[in-house]
DNA sequence: CCGCAAATAGTGAACGATCACTATTTCGAG
DNA sequence: CTCGAAATAGTGATCGTTCACTATTTGCGG
């Protein structure tokens, strides 16, 4: 490791003022927006800025302002990998002046609402943003002085909104397995606290009412491989579906799996499909149909969503679309049986 | 999605002074440590807290105490899935008493290595974990004023340094494969910028050597799934290995589609390894040999040494081993070819 | 060259805590 | 009861910036 440490005070704003032979206060308007000053007085600070190498103090304009610049985000530790939609946030926080706090729980929905209400407490952050469900009894917790809350996957009536919930992907894949010959379909749905769970269940709910399809049923998982490899053991041989949509990658490795275990070719008798176009899903045969997912343009356009509401400026969205279907070896044509 | 604001001024230590009967400082010792006063000061201070809702102001003590409690992590966003050592990274952070900021840059050594120098250059964070590789130069070039920075996967030589980097996995599982009759093997390494990468090599170029095996070859990929489909589509017949170390499962799961796509069997006629434990590649046939890392541990681990070169604070390191061999049904003894 | 508005620059207080002192109270020994 | 050290509490300055003013300079029509 590399450990490197010097600790001269840094020059202020008034030093930089009296080199330039100016008011402190000028130098401050300077900081703020060029405009305003003489040419003269603008380039006399300018030298003495980069002279002295002078960098504000935030702590001390934060102290003034009564703004801190920082948000947090919540992210979840133990279903999903929120990396890329991380990455997604903070660039987007970074577009807007803001820094971004991480903060991974480990625990139930209490726990984490828990953490968020203490952090928000401290009044470190201007907001937060919260990746993973949070309990929505949350908002009427917020402390005096607290912040803003924006919950991406979830709200008050356990229904999911926006993009991360957004579950059409899963329609279009049933229907591409429809028409492939399937009609006897199953699900293994994900943690039903992510409203992304929740939608994909809805949709496939739906989907299988509105085409007039036969439903081996569904089973509520927890994103785990070992709750699709158990839902696919849980069913007997008369209720085997022809197709099983898995709530992600890893569901659905834990069914192929399973299938595997009971002699079932994937897709010769049975066709798989996850969501999240895991990597190694795609090279290991069978390459998996999958849902590809532009996590850093989700976790931008969430960001956003906070940014807007904390002050008020708007940025360019994520490009759409977020999320496409990705047809590969895992499901293919009905065969006769 | 949920929001909530409101704004009433939050009490200060004046406040609770008044409210206490006693002076500001009293109130300020109060909060330092609860020793030195007057059990009915004590009493009536918390009183008075609590009726307020009194929480520091923790912006104006980083400005008198001139610290920011702060640290950043730097993160990688393009060849693993960084979340859970963020997690045990962020969990000792707050044992220390200190919040950490998230930082992922996409880009080469040299961005990375530019927005860090930029973030230490604020003066906000009082240091910096690097999780990514970052130019060697980067201590030369902190700024004054600037803080410590631990690179936890790199170090000026260009060596592996600590617990990131140690690849004793690998030699065990050669040294297993070894036992299953294998003596021609492969690898296929990660991103060479990466210490761990470094490291896998060097154990597997040893290993040849000090057992007298024989060796395919090592082909420097990226992580990537493809550098594993690849590397393993370049070797003639002849070459072909019986046993294939990859650099992580990910590469592993390439080199195995590129096998099966040759018509070779895993692990019937060549054996695979990955690292990392990804739980698709658990679940899908042939289930994958692999390293089980502790991620949560050795983010801890990385980050108990930013917080002892600040603080020198010592706190307890996670608990070894932090990584063991876990093996499946791609690897298998050789049969006669 | 005057007068007056606009443009530019300066002054001192304030943000909310801690630091470095000084002041007061407490309490046991003599 | 007194003295003096230890324990406890108070006072005012300070951290580096921005805010709310006031002061000065500039530019331009008359």
């Amino acid at each position: 490791m590399t450990e490197r440490s010097t600790e001269p005070r840094r020059p202020t704003i008034k030093e930089v003022a009296r080199l330039a032979g100016v008011s402190h206060q000028t130098v401050s308007r300077y900081l703020r927006s060029r405009n305003g000053l003489k040419p003269d007085t603008l380039s006399r600070i300018d030298a003495a800025v980069s002279e002295l190498n002078y960098r504000p103090n935030l702590v001390a304009r934060s102290m003034r302002t009564r703004r801190t610049g920082r948000l947090a985000v919540l992210l979840p530790t133990m279903f999903y990998n929120p990396a890329r939609m991380l990455h997604g946030a903070t660039e987007a926080a970074h577009e807007a002046g803001f820094s971004v706090e991480a903060v991974s729980v480990i625990g139930d929905v209490e726990t984490r609402t828990e953490r968020m209400l203490e952090i928000v407490g401290t009044g470190q952050v201007e907001g937060v943003l919260a990746l993973a469900p949070i309990s929505p009894r949350a908002g009427d917790q917020l402390p005096q002085g607290g912040t803003i809350v924006v919950a991406a996957d979830f709200d008050d009536q356990m229904r999911g909104i926006g993009e991360l919930a957004d579950a059409s992907p899963l329609v279009a894949i049933m229907e591409g397995l429809v028409e492939f010959g399937h009609r006897r379909f199953f699900h293994v749905a994900g943690n039903l606290q992510f409203a992304s769970a929740r939608a994909r269940k809805a949709a496939y709910l739906e989907t299988v009412e509105r085409l007039g399809l036969e439903s081996a049923g569904v089973v509520d998982g927890d994103w785990s491989g070992k709750s699709g490899y158990d839902a696919v053991h849980s069913l007997s041989d008369e209720q085997m579906p022809t197709a099983i949509v898995a709530a992600n990658d890893i569901v659905a490795s834990g069914a192929i799996r399973a299938l595997v275990e009971r002699g079932l070719d994937v897709p010769g008798d049975v066709s798989v499909t996850g969501w999240d176009n895991n990597e190694a899903c795609q090279y290991l045969p069978p390459g998996l149909t999958s849902v590809e997912l532009n996590l850093e343009g989700l976790g931008r356009n969430a960001m956003l969503s906070l940014v807007k509401a904390i002050s008020g400026r708007e940025l360019e969205p994520a490009p759409r679309p977020l999320q496409h279907v990705i047809w590969r070896e895992s499901t293919g044509p009905t065969t006769c049986r």
